[in-house]
Parts: C-alpha cells; sequence; structure tokens
DNA sequence: GCGTAAACGAGACGGTACGTCCCGTCTTGTG
DNA sequence: CACAAGACGGGACGTACCGTCTCGTTTACGC
C-alpha cells in the first residue's frame, strides 16, 4: 500500500499540512535534499505522523504531486477536433512545456527516479496516470476510426514512440524540449502509422 | 573531472581493487544500497583513497561500468549488411537484451537515475558514449545513402524513436525488452523515415 | 497526592487490572523497562484511564505494592516475647529473607530509586510505612522499658543502625542479605545501646 | 568494561569537553533529565565520539565524577592521631558535609541509582572506591591494634555501622546529615565494638 | 642506496538523518 | 461522563554514513 488509507481518527490538518510542507520543501531543494524530519518540521508535526501513515518519503511526494491534479481530475478529456495531428502537437507540446517549467521538474524528477527503484511506487503512479493513459489511447483510437492512422496500428506503441522520446530528453536532458521537437515527433509517429495509401479510382 | 587523473605514484593495485568493489557491491545490494565505507572496506582500501580520487559514488560505479567495456573499445563498428532493417533490428535486439540482465540492469540503473540529478555524470557518460553514438549515427547515413532512409532525415531524431521507447520501457519497467519489441520499434521508425515513394512517370 | 481519590464513577475493575499489570510487568522486566503504555495494554485500559488517576508510573507501581501488603495490614504487630534481642534477630531475619526475594526486589528496588528523586513518593511511603515504624520503636521501648536497652538510647538512633546497612547492602549489592548477617547487626546494635553496667555495692 | 580504553588515536580535547559537559549538565538540571545528545552539543562532539567510547550514560557520567577526584588521589591517607574517636568524628562530618553539598548531590544521586540497577557500573565504582576503603579499614586496625576497638571485631561490619545510617539518610532525605549525627553514629559503632572492660588490678 | 614526499590503510572526528520508542495530551466514538 | 482506543506534537534514543582530518607505514623516485 503506498497510499495512505484514510481513518476517521485522522488529522485532516495534518494531512495537508505534509503534503504542502513536502511538496513546498521539494520544489525548493530538491527531492534527494529533502528529508522526512525537514517535512515533518516545516510541517509543524511528529516525525511519527509521517511514518504512520505513509512507510516512506517516495510515498509522501507521490501523493502531495497527486494531490496537485486532484482538483480537476474529475473528467480528463483530450482535444479532439477531428485533426488528430494538430490536437496531438497540442498535447505534446503542452507537455513539454511541463517538463520544462523548474517547478514541475523538481517535483517530478526524483519521484520518477525514485519509482525506477520502488516497484510499488511505480504501481501506484501507473495506477494515477491510467485514466490519462486511457484518454491518450481513445483519441488515438478516435483518429484511427477517423482514417489517420493504420486501421491495425498498435496504439499503445504509437504512444510510446510519442513520450518515450519526451521523457528521455528530459530525465537525461539530451536535447531541448520545445514545441519544434514536440511537433516532429508527432509527424514522425502520424508518419510511421499512416492508413495505407489510397488506390485512385479509375 | 568525474574520472581519475592517472598518476605515476598512484596504486593500480588500489584502483582495481575499488573498482572491483564498486562492482559487486552494486550488483551484489543495488545502487542505493552501497555507500562509500562498504567500497572501501570491500576493497580493504581507505576511505581517503576513494576521495582522492573520485568526486563521488557515481563518478566511482561509473568508472566500473567504464572499465567494463574498455577492452573491446578499440574500434566500435556496427554490422552493415546492406539491409539496414535487419541490422538495427539486430542492434536493438541485442540492447533491449543487454537491458533485460540483471547484472546489467543493477549496475546501470542506478548511475542513470544518478545522472539524471548530477550533471557532471552525466556529462562524462555522454561523453563515453559519444564513440557509440557516433557509430549509430555511421550506420544510419550509411542507410540513407543505400536510399533506405529519407534523404531529409533527422538521424539523431531516427536514434531517438529507435531507443528511447527502450529506454523507457527498461527504466519505468513498463513493458517487456523482447525482440518483438525491438523489431517492431525498428519497423516504426523505418516506415516514419522512408524514403519518398517514386512517382512512376506516365 | 500520590494516591488516587476514589470516585463513585471510578471503574474499580480498571482500577484492580492497572495495579494487576503494573505488579505484573515490574516483576517480569524490572522497574526502568516498563512503560505507561505497556501497563495500559496489559491491563486492557485506555492511557488516560492511568493519568486520570495517577501522576506518574512510580505513584501506580507504589500503589502496587502498597496493595500487596493491604490485606494484613489492620493491625501491625511485631514480636514481643521480653527477649528484646531474639525478637529484633526474628525480624530482621525476616527483612532481611524479603530484600532478598527476587520478586520483592524488582518491585521495590526501582520505586526506592524513584523515591530517591521524587520527593512526593518518598513522602507518601514514608506515610505508609509510618504504621510499620512505629511498631518497631514501639518494640524498642517495651525493650527499654524492660532494661535491655539504655534508658537514654536514641531509639531511631537505633532503628538506622539496625536496618540502614541492610538497605544498604541490598541497595548496591554490597554483601549478602544472610540470617547471621541481620544477627550480628541486632547484636552490635544492642551492644551499643545496652544499659550502663550495675556497679556492684561493695 | 564501563570505563573507556585509552588510545593513541583518541581526542583527548573531545575526552575532556565530554566529561566536563557532563559534570556541567548534571550539576545543572539533574542525572535523570540529561541525555547523550545534550552532552554531545554542550561538548561541540558528535553523539558517536560518546557512543564509541562509553556504553552509556551512566559511564560518562561515572568517569566525569571519578575525573574529579583524580588529582589528588596519589595517596589516599585518613588521619591518624591516636585518638580513633575523633579521627572517625572528622572524617564522617566531611563525609556528611559533602553528601549536603547540593552540585556532589546532583552528580552522585543518579549515578548511584543507576548503580542500584547496573552490575557493571557499580563493580567499576566498586573498583574506584577500594582504596578509600582499604584506607578506612587501615585506621580502624589502627585504633584497634591501639586498644580502642575490640580484637575480634569485624572491621568491615564497623564501616557499614557508619557509613550505611549517612548513606540512608542521604539517598532517601529521612533525616539531616548533621555533625551531631556523624558524632553519635561514630559513638554508637565505637560502643558496640569497644574492647573488653579492664579488670583492674589489685 | 637513501632520504623524502606522496600515497596509502586505518579509523576518529563533527555532523545529519534515519526509523523507533515512548512520553503526556487530545480527540473520537461507545456503553 | 468515564471509558478503550489510539492519533497527535514532541523529543531522545542508538545506528549508519557522510566527507574531512590526522595518524603512522609503505613505496618509489630524485638525489
Amino acid at each position: 500500500m503506498t497510499t495512505s488509507h484514510r481513518s476517521p481518527r485522522r488529522s485532516e490538518r495534518s494531512r495537508r499540512a505534509i503534503l504542502d510542507a513536502a511538496r513546498d520543501l521539494v520544489v525548493e531543494h530538491g527531492y534527494a535534499k529533502v528529508g522526512i524530519e525537514a517535512i515533518a518540521t516545516r510541517a509543524g508535526v511528529g516525525k511519527q505522523t509521517i511514518y504512520r501513515w505513509w512507510p516512506s518519503k517516495g510515498a509522501v511526494v507521490f501523493e502531495a504531486v497527486r494531490a496537485l491534479s486532484e482538483d480537476s481530475d474529475g473528467e480528463i478529456t483530450l482535444p479532439d477536433t477531428g485533426d488528430l495531428e494538430a490536437d496531438l502537437k497540442l498535447v505534446l507540446r503542452a507537455t513539454a512545456a511541463e517538463f520544462a517549467d523548474p517547478a514541475f521538474d523538481a517535483l517530478i524528477r526524483g519521484l520518477t527516479t525514485e519509482m525506477a527503484h520502488d516497484r510499488e511506487l511505480a504501481a501506484a503512479y501507473e495506477e494515477h496516470t491510467a485514466a490519462l493513459e486511457d484518454a491518450k489511447r481513445q483519441r488515438l483510437r478516435s483518429g484511427q476510426r477517423a482514417g489517420q492512422l493504420s486501421p491495425d496500428a498498435d496504439l499503445d506503441l504509437v504512444l510510446e514512440l510519442l513520450y518515450a522520446p519526451l521523457f528521455r530528453r528530459w530525465l537525461l536532458r539530451t536535447g531541448p524540449l520545445t514545441a519544434d521537437f514536440a511537433d516532429r515527433l508527432v509527424e514522425a509517429a502520424l508518419r510511421a502509422f499512416a492508413p495505407a495509401a489510397e488506390v485512385s479510382a479509375p
């Protein structure tokens, strides 16, 4: 169990204070330099109150991140204007911009490297992003039905082609996360899974 | 400077012992659970002998990893049978297999997440892999000349399309690293940058 | 106030359970290693129920000890056969044996060292043993009247000479608590306060 | 091993700072309220430097106390004017005064109660006071030879009669530690072991 | 070959953070 | 409203390593 089970006895005030402290400290000093003690002190909370409800620093930060996106989570919908390429470019540009934001980077980078070592944390994160992944697949499927993707395209593979290069550039800082890069990724992926050329009718 | 400058006074025996100890300990217990003290003890060496020549644990492990591939490093050549697709599949399958090897994984995973936080280490690693990257680019260019890739394909982008999905699957364990996956990556990338179809003259 | 004021609302069942748990735990693990939480848990009681009625662990254990000797406390009478020496030897031998009993030792040792630091607890204990002290003094006075002690002997000093060496040997484990030791203490004290030798009239 | 083995590597500066801090803190706040962390902080020392050389807080304070009396320790000699009673009164009065000194009390009280629970510490203390005990016994023996004590008096028992009442009054605060009390103890003990009355020569 | 300066093993040092323990108080239902 | 249950802020515990800093002791060069 990575995330904390709510309990009627639990102090909501402390929970919020811990998550806020964790978020702020990580943004300020970076994931690695933040410890449980610092979070507890900043939150005005005993260490035990953290250990009681979370198994690790990763779990706390993870929940802090999740709490950020929780408000708007009601329903995830990606743009669907009918133009798959345009829509994907919009989304990937936004993703690239997000990765390029220092505050977001500070929060998410440490969490990501932590997930590379902690399978439980990774599983929790996957669960958290499942809805978003689904929405992405839905949009691709819609494009597929509209004849903008090959009918037998593996949509998961398409997603990996779109996002993995972005992810790798961000994590390893091997290249800039520009709108142009996002555009070219979309173009390449769509070319790779373009529907077969039509045969002109006689 | 991440790697150590050699000196005539330096004890080669200690250097080897430290690198071996670092490699073995990381493979045994994982990067995060290995500390400088443990490396020094296992190597039968004073801590200072490590701090004298390396700036961080990452640098030691990095050099330990580099030492592994140092023997065969004289000249890197990728297969070039004339069939770009076949050659790339060979290479990517090998890469996938390497990532799937537990010992390699243990060594390289911690180093990778460390690079995500330590720019110096990342720079050193990039330098170390520059030759290999070059070789990959060369093979693509050769294929390009042979008409198996569009003349205006961005070869770096092709490499990212090929390797980033592999990297991400490996790091985040989001999917299996099979030969089939490697094949499909190669096929997709080549389709994305296929040369323009010839228009038959009427 | 060291001891608890009784109240009609108070649960006698809880009170007994707490005292029993305290006694048992102290005998099992020693005074220092027993905490309020352990007592509460063993007694099947909330911590607050302890804090509501007792000010400290010392007070609980003290009352637990007192409860042991409460049954027989109606009237304290020391033996008075007319032979002071014999009677005192009997009593001191019994005291020595009591100190030598491991269960008694475990209970009383921690309480004693606590009293060395907590004046309130010490006062409460003194009050508790006042009747016994009185009885001892009575027996000495009786012997004094019978001409077995000097008429101007300071009976409190006699008691200190009798009991302090026993107490010190027990607390600091500086010697065995044997019947022989008890006997020799009695003999020495009585010699020290023997009535003046009669001068035979010529 | 309760006390610390000296080592050439050991920092004398740290050792002194720790003992001084321990002594001062105990005198200021009392044994029970002083912890290892406070000692380390006051001494400007890492906790580990304490744990490296001492097994417990008791051992540190014990050594701090011992260090106090170390200077004058060359040779212990008790006064021997030929008048045993006068000499003993001098010594016991001094002891009573020492116990009554608040700074000494603070230091020694906690240590004493600790010894009641920690046999190792008690053994170390006994060793430390062995020379003094010997000197006391010597003085008694000298008085014995001078015909001021019965030839078959058990000198250890005499010492217990002299010191135990003082000790008990001090520890349990059951009476004042006055010069008068010291005098009366000496008188009582000497009466108890007075040599047999001489037979007047005809 | 012989000083001498470095690099060495060893490990003590001042620190920081860990995760656990228990304190005494506070809060939340239940009987 | 006393009770059981137990969460809470607080803070000390003893451990593990960090990176720095002496200690003698090799060791291999320049004289």
